[in-house]
RNA sequence: GGGCAGGUGGCGGAGUGGUCAAUCGCAGCUGACUGUAAAUCAGCCGUCUCACGGCUUCGGGGGUUCGAAUCCCUCCCUGCCCA
């Protein structure tokens, strides 16, 4: 299932499906799913609600060499429901995406609904009520249906609901969502089981199952966490919560030690990360795998993230400004640079127009701004995923 | 020539005696964005000062008043209507 291909000694478990080879510096490998293999690592962008915004699909894979994409079940659940998925087939056939697809379960929703503001729903231990945000309705989101939800998608890889908590929550409180998340990923397990059996899904074809550690910046609470996920047993796991802190800083203890908890021979996945830094440093630590809303949204607000040179960055030395810069298109200097966005990238922002012409579509407002932004920053992304492979 | 309406900061447009350096929108400048309630949000936006604070403003000029963008006189200008 999942493959590491690194310099480090290798360490294969049975299942040939999944195996690694990897080490203290960063680890590659390959993941064999069902609509298709992945080279880890790899980072897919967010299309939420089954569509990365502005960006037909096919540029994802085709111009920009995505391999993988995220999806959320709570959104699509709401809109467009699951009537409409099933009549399209499932989610691949819906958006036209013949590729692997990650569903995310509805968790994050959790933290960034119902944590940031109580009346728009309630956590209790056996279940999630949301209000929807849109026009109001009440939802109820139990583990055992996000986990069919996922099934009806018909995703490569799914992931546990979980209770995010904010950092900043009472380590009490924190303790709590880990117990819950742990209690949800008991019980998403069971019923992933319970479909796979009902579906009659060889292994080569079951999509792969993530559990989601919670602890917030607690070593003690991240660890027993892992372990206790670890025992229910998951071909991956992923980096629950937040990663940075208030100041906006990666914790970087709490995820290179976290990523030590889990096995070797499983998938991490470092959800929400993050900024190119960020993304070079969890590699460095071990982790495989990221998402993150980070290049597109950025990239619709018109700031635009440039490599230097030919990604010449060491894993060891990764600060920003040594492999990347960003400018914002926007600032009134660019009113008049007629020189290409980046002298690095062959994208089709940077391959047909000056700054000057994006600023112009920004300052127009046409929406082909932001979408030539976001294929830019995510071929930067993609660029920098396949420059940490070869690395 | 006559009648009516009006001239406010880059633009549009509030305000009609004090709490006005002047609501608000646009434009402009800057910042933020991390499992997407985000084509969003925040700050600045006469001038000098890092700031406190000062200085000069509401077509021009002159008055009234303790005090005027707001009231009066006059000049200039714009739009519409009638000759």
């Amino acid at each position: 299932m999942f493959e590491i291909k690194s310099k480090r000694p290798a360490s294969t478990r049975e299942d040939n499906r999944l195996s690694t080879r990897g080490g203290e510096n960063g680890r590659v490998g390959i993941i064999k799913l069902k609509n298709g293999e992945i080279k880890t690592p790899f980072f897919m962008p967010d299309a939420t609600r089954g569509f990365v915004r502005s960006i037909d699909n096919e540029i994802l894979d085709k111009k920009i060499g995505l391999e993988a994409i995220l999806i959320n079940t709570y959104h699509l659940y709401l809109n467009p429901g699951m009537k409409i998925i099933k009549e399209a087939g499932d989610a691949h056939k819906f958006m036209n995406w013949p590729l692997p697809l990650l569903s995310d379960s509805g968790g994050y929703q959790v933290f960034s609904l119902i944590h940031k503001n109580p009346k728009l729903g309630k956590i209790t231990d056996e279940e999630v009520i949301f209000r929807s945000p849109a026009d109001g309705s009440k939802h109820i989101l139990t583990p055992e249906k996000s986990i069919q939800i996922q099934f009806n998608l018909g995703v490569d890889m799914m992931v546990c609901l979980d209770d995010p908590p904010p950092n900043d929550y009472s380590r009490e409180k924190i303790a709590s969502a880990v117990e819950r998340t742990i209690s949800w990923a008991k019980r998403c397990k069971v019923e992933y089981e319970k479909q796979i059996k009902k579906r009659k899904i060889s292994n080569e074809d079951r999509p792969l199952i993530f559990g989601v550690i919670q602890g917030g910046e607690y070593l003690d609470l991240r660890k027993h966490c892992t372990e206790e996920l670890v025992k229910i047993g998951f071909d991956g796991y992923g980096f629950g919560a937040r990663h940075i802190d208030a100041e906006g800083k990666i914790m970087e203890e709490v995820v290179r030690e976290t990523a030590g908890f889990i096995p070797e021979n499983s998938l991490r996945f470092a959800l929400g990360v993050g900024t190119p830094e960020d993304i070079v440093k969890c590699f460095s630590y071990g982790w495989d795998m990221f998402d993150c809303v980070i290049p597109t949204r950025e990239g619709r607000h018109g700031r635009l993230f440039l490599r230097k040179s030919n990604f010449q960055f060491s894993i060891f030395n990764f600060q920003k400004n040594t492999f990347y810069e960003t400018i914002n298109i926007n600032n009134g200097k660019f009113k008049d640079d007629f020189s290409p966005i980046s002298e690095n990238c062959d994208c089709e922002l940077c391959a047909h127009h000056t700054r000057a012409y994006l600023h112009h579509l920004f300052s127009s407002k046409e929406p082909l701004g932001m979408r030539l932004a976001s294929i830019h920053n995510l071929k930067f992304y993609a660029d920098l995923m396949g420059a940490l492979r070869e690395n």
